[in-house]
DNA sequence: AAAAAAG
């Protein structure tokens, strides 16, 4: 290998060298040419024709656009031929077969990883939801049976590569380096699909209850344009549910799955490769949670119009007076900036796109232009007047929750449209009519292809951090909402970050529209001290431990779900009471977790990126990136997180060596200059900036923080089953918030069909989940 | 070796 002639490209963390492949051997393992960079290959001369670009020390790169035809030819055929193979081989899994890979010299090593993936699978690739439930008849989980498979670093690499193969066949196209700008990666598209998928397999149980309404499908079909008819057409809705179907159906309500059911019956058909016992072992044990989030509207009534100062505040912004003594009545008198911008020209009805920093009000900034909008006229008939998107269930819920009294204040009604929640609320309400629905894009599709939602009638729509619903993965649920909504209603568009992503969304959806930008930097992220952290590997989890162990609340950021468990676990193990949030735990844990903190019962939030944006906790003394963000958008919304409405508050990034130049060019993406600080373990620096100390090291039990986190009573399954479990429901911490704004509560305990489990092995398979998202791969460091 | 948005 020539990398050891000369002195290696970069170092991994370790110290080590990086390997850097020749482009030979990554012509072997099926890889296009490096596009630069790349170790040359000594076999070629590529001096010859000029081609390639030198940089500035003089040293030619080949680059594959102006390389070879024929070599380009030839990765061709053989990555039609790779695709042809690996669709012969999907049938070989499905009979149990084991593959052999003809095209790529990888041999046996992967075979195994290959067909252990499969699992009988024609998909091939599965999502985080579904590793959640897939432990094998040992009880080892996916992950832990990879680690063994991939004990040296080729062969975990190749389980990687293997993805990227899975990529090319399905989309018949290459989609491997393509993400430099985070706009196409495989895995973003991998996901797509996966989300997709599952939305696919959904329209089908739509079909099986011959609910989806013809209108929204033609809606498909066309377009663009015939938005008026839809609404008539849709009891017209096909009612073709066969005796197949309407057996199922009914199999389903015997065992009580509802929704459930019909999707095992999807994946029994697709997968036909396994034993009964797996299947069962995976589906009826953990797939089926149906712990759920609850949420109710908060009544504001008895206000006191007349004292409502006409002069000020935000009467002078044109505010109706309900509204002005709804705000009052919830403590809020005086506008902030962003309000003060946007709610006139708002309550004109103009388009606006308004961009100011986190934690500047935001939410009110749309919603009291909104209210002042339904607060002119009834609603006709029983279709909502104004829709609120937001990204993530929980800030839905927030955005619900700020919204909802001053909406019944005026004798209005809210919904929250979100998944992880029961459907019966939701449909209810959009029979029943509601004036004002607040959000997530996948349930809300959800709705409107089952017919139960109609957005015609909508008069004010409103995108909460536009541009990250313009983000690849949002964009085509965010359009075929905004489709639903009739052109000419008044759109808001609001973020703490706006850029080219949300330029599209404006062009589709947007009339002239106003731009209010309040200065982002000098904004509540300026009220924050950044920190970068200089730290030695090794000491990174021990150091992440002694800085959470601090009086006040933390809130610590990790790339990905496994990463917030384990560094979560990491916490407890050392005597630091922390809690994960991230998608990949049910909705009923996320909201017991993230009530938890809210109460300020648990001090320390390890979180992904769900709870970067919006959520709103008052006193976040400190934002700790132990990974960091993927850019510097993102490191603005986390870090918003933190000095919020006045408070003070620090963010601390931990920089790995590796991670300096990246995290250089974050802070200045971000416009922050943080303090660099050289940080070891017992520092006293450390110790003064973070307030932290020592940790204790008595580890906190599973049970301690279950306690903690999940305080409902634990009833035996039975009393669960039955209605009596309802009575018992709100004496736990985790209701105080209750109190508050809206529920976070525990939603119900059952949790499928094995009914001997003791009721509090329900927490046991919560730790299960966790386990598997704890200690596994050293990915991180 | 992303996260999030339908179960």
């Amino acid at each position: 290998m020539s990398s050891s002639s000369s002195r290696p490209k970069s170092y991994k963390a370790d110290g080590t060298p990086k390997k850097r492949w020749t482009s030979a051997e990554r012509a072997a393992k099926g890889h296009k040419p490096r596009k630069g960079g790349g170790v040359r290959d000594k076999g070629r001369d590529y001096r010859d024709g000029g081609r390639g670009r030198t940089d500035s020390h003089g040293r030619t790169f080949q680059t594959w656009q102006s390389d070879d035809r024929q070599d380009r030819q030839d990765w061709n055929d053989r990555r039609r031929d790779g695709a042809d193979r690996r669709a012969d081989d999907r049938q070989d899994d499905r009979r149990g077969g084991r593959r052999d890979d003809r095209w790529s010299d990888r041999g046996g090593r992967s075979g195994g990883y290959r067909s252990d993936r499969g699992y009988g699978s024609d998909r091939g690739y599965r999502s985080d939801r579904d590793y959640r439930s897939d432990r094998d008849s040992r009880g080892r989980g996916r992950y832990e049976d990879r680690r063994d498979d991939r004990r040296d670093g080729d062969s975990r690499r190749e389980g990687w590569q293997e993805d990227h193969r899975q990529n090319k066949s399905r989309d018949g196209e290459w989609n491997g380096r393509r993400g430099g700008r985070g706009e196409s990666t495989g895995a973003n598209r991998r996901s797509q699909r996966d989300w997709e998928d599952r939305r696919r397999s959904r329209d089908r149980r739509s079909e099986y209850r011959g609910e989806r309404s013809e209108a929204f499908r033609g809606h498909d079909d066309s377009t663009g344009g015939g938005r008026d008819d839809r609404r008539g057409s849709r009891d017209l809705g096909d009612r073709r549910g066969s005796q197949d179907f309407g057996e199922r159906r009914e199999e389903g309500r015997r065992s009580g799955g509802g929704r459930r059911d019909y999707r095992q019956h999807d994946r029994r058909e697709h997968s036909e490769g396994y034993d009964r016992r797996e299947y069962s072992d995976r589906f009826e044990d953990h797939g089926s949670d149906s712990d759920q989030m609850e949420w109710h509207a908060e009544e504001l009534t008895d206000l006191d119009v007349s004292t409502v100062d006409h002069e000020g505040g935000f009467s002078a912004l044109g505010v109706p007076d309900r509204i002005v003594a709804a705000l009052k009545a919830t403590g809020i008198e005086s506008p902030f900036r962003i309000q003060i911008a946007a709610i006139p020209d708002a309550i004109a009805g103009r388009d606006v796109l308004g961009r100011a920093s986190t934690g500047s009000g935001k939410t009110l900034a749309f919603g009291v232009p909104v209210m002042s909008r339904l607060a002119t006229a009834e609603r006709p008939d029983r279709r909502p007047r104004a829709l609120v998107l937001s990204p993530t269930r929980e800030l839905a819920m927030q955005i619900a929750d700020v919204l909802s009294p001053l909406a019944s204040s005026m004798g209005l009604s809210t919904i929250l449209i979100a998944g992880g929640m029961g459907y019966g609320p939701q449909t209810k309400a959009f029979r029943k009519g509601v004036d004002l629905v607040v959000a997530t894009p996948g349930r809300l599709v959800d709705l409107l292809e089952t017919g139960d939602a109609d957005l015609s009638g909508v008069e004010v729509a409103v995108l909460d951090e536009a541009d990250h619903m313009a983000d690849m993965g949002f964009m085509p649920s965010v359009s075929a909402i905004l489709d639903a909504v009739p052109g000419q209603a008044q759109h808001l568009l609001f973020s703490a970050t706006l850029d080219d992503a949300v330029s599209k969304l404006v062009k589709r959806y947007l009339h002239d529209p106003v731009t209010h930008e309040i200065d982002p930097e000098r904004g509540s992220v300026a009220t924050a001290t950044h920190h970068a952290f200089h730290i030695k590997p090794h000491e990174k989890v021990q150091l992440m431990c002694e800085i959470a162990n601090r009086p006040g609340h933390t809130i610590v950021f990790a790339r990905t779900q496994r990463g917030a468990s384990r560094m979560a676990e990491q916490l407890r193990d050392a005597g630091v009471m922390a809690g994960a949030l991230h998608g990949g735990l049910t909705q009923g844990a996320r909201a017991r977790v993230l009530a938890a903190f809210k109460t300020g019962s648990l001090p320390v939030l390890v979180a992904t990126d769900v709870a970067a944006r919006g959520i709103d906790v008052d006193d976040v003394s400190m934002v700790l990136q132990v990974d960091p963000p993927m850019n510097s958008k993102d490191y603005l919304h986390r870090s918003g997180r933190t000095a919020r409405a006045g408070h003070d508050g620090a963010v601390v990034s931990l920089v790995l060596p590796h991670q300096r130049r990246s995290m250089t060019r974050l802070f200045h993406g971000a416009g922050v200059t943080p303090v660099q600080t050289q940080a070891h373990l017992g520092d006293e620096t450390v110790a003064r900036i973070a307030e932290c100390s020592p940790v204790s090291g008595e580890p906190i039990s599973q049970a301690d923080y279950d306690a903690l986190v999940a305080p409902r009573p634990q009833k035996s399954r039975k009393a669960r089953r039955g209605g009596q479990y309802d009575g018992h429901r709100g004496h736990g911490n985790s209701h105080g918030y209750r109190g508050g704004r809206g529920s976070y509560g525990g939603g119900r305990g059952g949790r499928g069909s094995h009914g001997d489990r003791r009721a509090d092995h329900d927490h046991g398979s919560r730790e299960g989940e966790q386990k598997k998202y704890g200690r596994s791969g050293n990915d991180t460091w």
